[in-house]
DNA sequence: CTGAAAGCGCTTACAG
DNA sequence: CTGAAAGCGCTTACAG
């Protein structure tokens, strides 16, 4: 690593002081009215060095990073992937950069990953929280650090969040399948006691309960330390019970792929011998022989408010707090 | 934003100077000899009060950051997508922290992605070259910023990188599929003056003349600009031209991804009617009604070694040159 | 219109 | 074993 170009180097070359130099650089010339032949000075002496400003250095001065802390919930999952990009592409057009790290749904991961963000001091966060990290946002809004949680919440925080409206995906994704004919209707969730889950558990209870179908109500709860071969045998039993389900509702993208790969493998005819709905979309589900039917995440509007509302909490010191729910949409193909 | 711990306000609870809390906090009293009952004291305050140090400061004085620059060429692309998470995983375990930017194979972009990295005192950079992106590579070379390319490499450079055998892969794939009787092979290929590219191309060619196929050598080149309407019209047209094409390889998992596409949308029989040789993987091939044979890169391996190489090059400041080729495996499955 | 100086929060020789 | 002090590269009142 060679010696950089400072403002001290282009000042001494222009034979000014460092206070001028800087104005001219952050673009303040007409309030501190440095005449206009030094700052035009200045600006060449800055290009023929290839003057690059130390980020670092103005940071500790200002007090802000112009960073952005993202932390989500499992990088393998395709959802976040896309969360991910959107919100960097977003945080981008603010002049921002997006850090992420993957808590892989632990909440010790987490604690590691929000103060190494917090050392770094991001200006905000925007977190997908994993179960028991509550004392982890807590601590974050007590330091008046800004915080959006996205995809999950929790009930006894009052924090700003945007999240799909869970219950009304699943309520409306087990009606269309019911007023499609289907009756022995399954539903595989994770085992959680997270916000999101629990409502798109409810929305199922709820649209089978008010369709008179209470006794048909087949909830399967998986842990997401599970494995696909656990996964598989739960499928199994499942569907060689005498049951005669002829529907299954994933509720998230993980649980659908495993599924499909698991129906594929075994040859299930679908719709013909099992329906389907899955949840968040993605190629595979266009691609399948019989294109998934599936609720969509309004991933592209998540990203985009989640950066808005931090970037209202950042420059206005906002402190009236949003929590924005956004609308599923059930996209029907062949798979029900 | 709250005013936050600092070491001076360790030092004032102990009653000690800032330099033997730092010491402490840092994990260097062994060196400094400070006395254990002090040293204690500190760290029961450092506790107390919540300390966390402030890493911009921590740079500014050091040099170091602890952060690398990652620039891929295009965040849509899941090959991509992974390979980030194998950095920033693999990153992770020598506590270093990734930013990501995505140039959109967009020499400007790139170039302001670069800067953007630069002024943030990135310690290192990974990057997949765009286009015309050689002047960008010798700049941070010649600011003795260790580098490494990923994915491809310009000739004309003596750099650091890590990529896949593309010769190799092609060649093997298209006498693959020789060997399996098919003979009248088109390649679908992206035009660019990029390494890894030509290499593929080369791979075909090669296969296929050195089996005296020069004849039904059919390259299609698209700019990687065309949208799906363009590619599926120019794939529409190689389809029921006179040449009888029997089988297809994809050069990118872009363009196997959205060839499937236009194939189920067509409900061409594969393989019967047309055999097909994918790039990079994914869950779609898998799941795709004939399950796809491609190529796959060893990304966890690329991700690695990129981490090693840049690893070394930061610790060790080693002056040696890294060209790291890796192996591609032709995954065979249903499609031809 | 311009400059001298303080200070952001650390680390690290140096002196004792 | 401990402290005073310099300095990383900026920005920003303050004074002229």
């Amino acid at each position: 690593m060679i010696k950089q170009v400072s403002l001290k180097d282009i000042a001494k070359k222009v034979g000014v002081s460092t206070a001028l130099v800087s104005y001219v650089i952050s673009g303040k010339e007409k309030d501190k009215k440095v005449s206009a032949k030094v700052a035009q000075r200045i600006r060449q002496a800055a290009k023929d060095l290839k003057y690059q400003p130390n980020a670092i250095a103005r940071s500790l001065r200002k007090g802000t990073t112009k960073t952005i802390g993202l932390v989500i919930a499992d990088i393998a999952n395709p959802f976040f992937g896309q969360l991910c990009r959107v919100i960097e592409d977003e945080a981008q057009n603010y002049d921002y950069v997006v850090i992420i790290g993957s808590s892989d749904e632990d909440h010790n991961k987490s604690e590691l990953l929000i103060n190494a963000m917090h050392q770094r001091q991001v200006d905000g966060f925007i977190i997908v929280p994993a179960e028991n990290t509550i004392e982890q946002i807590q601590d974050i809004i007590q330091k008046k650090i800004p915080v959006v949680l996205v995809d999950r919440y929790f009930n006894e925080l009052n924090t700003n969040y945007i999240v799909l409206d869970n219950y009304k995906a699943t309520f409306n994704s087990t009606l269309y399948l019911i007023k499609s004919g289907y009756k022995s209707i399954a539903f595989m969730a994770y085992k959680s006691s997270l916000v999101h889950m629990m409502e798109r558990i409810r929305g199922y209870f709820e649209a089978m309960s008010q369709s008179g179908l209470t006794d048909k109500i087949n909830l399967i709860e998986l842990k997401i330390s599970n494995t696909q071969n656990i996964f598989e045998n739960t499928l199994n039993k499942l569907l060689t019970s005498d049951k005669k389900i002829d529907a299954i509702i994933f509720a998230n993208n993980m649980l659908s792929i495993a599924g499909l790969h698991y129906l594929h493998k075994q040859n299930i005819r679908i719709p013909e011998e099992l329906a389907i709905i899955g949840f968040d979309g993605g190629d595979c589900f266009d691609l399948f022989y019989s294109p998934i039917t599936y609720v969509k995440q309004p991933i592209e509007d998540i990203g985009k408010e989640a950066i808005r509302t931090l970037m209202d909490l950042i420059h206005d010191g906002s402190n009236k707090t949003s929590h924005i729910i956004l609308n599923p949409e059930l996209v029907i193909r062949n798979s029900c």
